[in-house]
DNA sequence: CCTACCGATCGGTAGG
DNA sequence: CCTACCGATCGGTAGG
């Protein structure tokens, strides 16, 4: 009865709901994801589910933080302790790939799915997804950067077309494991970054 | 009233309903084509429009057929002059980039955004698309080959680990371009075709 | 090809 | 958090 376990209550259906619509979500798209179907999955109401965000769009737009939070906490927050330069460049883009090669969740990559879904569109979900884009793009660049300024990489290295080339090794990563169940993918994707991280 | 011409304007018909769909499926994936929209949108009534494929899942197969034959005319179909081994598969591979450059289709490319809507799925399109994605690499492979018995390429060269770097080459491409509208995309698909096609 | 209709489900709200 | 409900839309069918 006292209102601290109340908050708590709230606090954890909130974070059961989102962790439920994030697998639903990954699986199959973040317009897949149904008030109606999550609320019976959850064995609750739909009126009590949208209670706790309001519309769709909020909801859809708390799962995107939360796949940020589970990606933060799965790849960079796994190489915290890397040498900065190469190696931790290095070690980022490993846990990347051990992230999908392990599918952390079920259909890979979130923001993969979710992207290619709303790419087409406009709107506040769109804008969320691009923006996180853009935060670990500009996550790689500063590694790229500082490899560079340690002698690591080349001094006349093209640091955006390096990131080009590492988004799409992922982007193909995500696609031999999902469409194809292509297990040689993950040693395929880590052979092509060690030529990007090496040859040049 | 001669039965030649009602045959000829139900095809054309169907034709229209089908270049329409492809439209919206690629924009919008091909969950987001519904029946009722698409039959508002021709100015038709969904029973008719349903006639002619049955299903919702018929129409969507026939969509895949229709935007494979897209692509077959815009890629291959484009290089077919171009003398074997290494320039042909170095022609596939500009067509394709060109392809995605002009916007053929609004919202990119039709297939890398039906294949990561539907990879998590099971059923016929789920078969269908990734039918089409094989179909693809078995005939980048045949090019990759040939460059290489002709010595155009290494002899030692891994050609399933050239062929996932060229698709991650394209959807990089696809995700640049539709995402941030980046039109520097292009440019940096070509360098990085380049790299691979040379450095080896 | 049409009108007219089916049951199911969608996101969301009123009121408690 | 619930029940009970809203209008809109979904894929699809009957009958012509």
């Amino acid at each position: 009865m006292s209102p601290r376990r109340s908050v708590a209550d709230t606090l954890e259906t909130r974070q059961r709901i989102l962790d439920h619509s994030l697998a639903i979500a990954s699986a199959e798209g973040l317009e897949g994801l149904t008030i109606g179907r999550l609320a019976t999955e959850l064995g609750m109401s739909k009126a009590g589910l949208l209670g706790h965000f309001g519309t769709k769009e909020t909801l859809q737009l708390a799962v995107v933080d939360q796949a940020a939070e589970v990606f933060q906490r799965e790849v960079p927050g796994r190489v915290k302790q890397a040498p900065s330069g190469l190696p931790h460049l290095r070690a980022v883009c490993e846990a990347w790939v051990s992230y999908l090669e392990r599918e952390v969740l079920p259909g890979g990559c979130f923001f993969t799915a979710a992207t290619t879904e709303f790419d087409g569109r406009s709107g506040r979900v769109r804008d969320a997804l691009a923006g996180m884009n853009a935060l670990w793009r500009r996550d790689l660049r500063i590694h790229v950067r500082r490899a560079i300024s340690f002698g690591e990489l080349p001094a006349d290295t093209d640091v955006d077309q390096l990131i080009y080339e590492v988004v799409g090794i992922m982007l193909a990563l995500n696609h031999f494991l999902q469409l194809e169940h292509d297990s040689t993918a993950p040693a395929r994707a880590r052979l092509a970054l060690d030529r990007l991280f090496t040859v040049r």
